[in-house]
DNA sequence: TCAAAAGTGTTTCAGCTACACCCATGA
DNA sequence: TCATGGGTGTAGCTGAAACACTTTTGA
């Protein structure tokens, strides 16, 4: 079992010298809206206690947003929108990424060398439909989960700050560009739509004043059907994609 | 001379295999204000027509800011303000790097094939006081010049795409951190600051409004000083510091 | 008919815009 | 005293915020 597990990552290293350039790599910081909050998805790998952010190496052959939707559809992230954000790559950042019980037997190998090597990690955020992901347990690739991002279990190398730092980009993503919608199923109610606002700004937000912003912008259509909980039923939206690729390329407005 | 430049890139790209990280390099697009106009920081290797940005490759022992710093140095630029705006990557981007002149006899040599191999640009913005940095040429080196934003002569490889982007997310910084000061001499007066945001915009701002925004703010302090030309002297401001490292914290408003 | 949630109307306030007017200086 | 640019006052518009009010449904 362990054998196994061990060729598999044997495997993998060895042909990966090959394949991937060195010293580059790149995590996907995913996130989704759950139950009014932000989740992100993390992974471990066996024998490794702490968390990790999805991401891998770069194959010699392929750009690097490539890299970045191979390496997440390998932990069944597909149908995700990502954004690069910038890149970390302090010296001494590559630490304790070397499960322990793999080193006595690894330490010493080309491969776990290439694996320690000094790593720049091209950071890119996601956002994908909390449904369209199903978190999954491997042999090799380990354990996935969706973790709140206010109460996040410890995490490997850098990974803690990168998604801090990631997650306050995102804000400033979502506050002038609407890619919000990302984040949401097809159709939605503007209640739905509203309390992601107020997850990810960690504020209430006015409904009047929220439902006439976005209804103005004309970026959300009714569908016109309803759903079927208690109250007075809410009608159902859907992005409007023309209005939404139009906002993407608006450069911010003047007033600091 | 063609013999001695020619040794001296070989020594450079000889130590270089020792001392660099292979497939990565940083590249910075630093901006001045002169003359009501947005000014690039450029240069070009000898027997190169065709210009690129300063940078250069990341030393095994420095994180990528030094790497930035200590690259910008070598070229005379020095007391400059930067920020990381994302990376570049794709596969096919290094092309044209290695001067025609060169090419016969440094095509088969190992440094040449380690230059021109795959590279990821880690690129930053800089912004200087134009008057602190002064172009210079070298035999080395090249020529360096200040060229303008909007009208900018044939550029290697991706490097003009490079520079239209990082334009783009320029203003946006600028528009949501006052980092404009870092072009700015120490002392200004407010029609020098609403010109710097004109030609940035490209478009004219209202004299009255700006004064009154960017007074508001505290910002800016008086040095009450005054200028010595036509017409009504102006008063001299100076940025604030506190007021300034504050604001670069605080995030965008609500409102696509 | 009542609770629950959707959806609307309206007042208030702050901030930006535009433009006119006044001020200080040197020639 | 006039040309040149610096500095101020203000009316009007827009849009956010807050909160009360109305509507629609299921039980």
């Amino acid at each position: 079992m362990q054998e196994e597990i061990n060729d598999k990552l044997k495997n993998y290293f060895s042909e990966g010298m090959e394949v991937f350039l060195p010293h580059v790599s790149i995590n996907v910081v995913v996130f989704a809206y759950d139950d009014f909050k932000l989740k992100v998805f993390l992974k471990n790998i066996p024998q490794l206690k702490s968390w990790l952010l999805p991401g891998g190496h770069v194959r010699r052959d392929e750009n690097l947003e490539e890299a970045a939707y191979r390496n997440l559809s390998l932990f069944g992230v597909n149908n995700v929108f990502i954004r690069q954000i910038k890149s970390f790559g302090d010296v001494d950042r590559v630490s304790d990424i070397v499960p322990t019980d793999y080193k006595a037997e690894f330490a010493k190998s080309e491969f776990a060398k290439w694996a320690t090597q000094r790593f720049i990690s091209v950071v890119y955020y996601g956002l994908v439909r909390f449904r369209d992901v199903e978190p999954t347990t491997s042999d090799f690739f380990g354990e996935s989960t969706w973790m709140d991002v206010n109460d996040l279990e410890p995490m490997v190398m850098d990974h803690a700050e990168i998604i801090h730092e990631t997650k306050k980009l995102l804000i400033n993503e979502l506050l002038t560009h609407p890619v919000a919608f990302n984040l949401l199923p097809e159709t939605f109610t503007l209640n739905d739509f509203r309390g992601l606002y107020e997850a990810i700004l960690d504020r209430s937000i006015d409904r009047g004043t929220f439902r006439r912003k976005m209804l103005k912008q004309g970026l959300v259509e009714k569908v016109d059907l309803r759903k079927d909980v208690l109250g007075r039923p809410a009608h159902l939206y859907r992005f409007n994609k023309k209005v939404y690729y139009k906002s993407l390329e608006q450069e911010a407005k003047f007033g600091f």
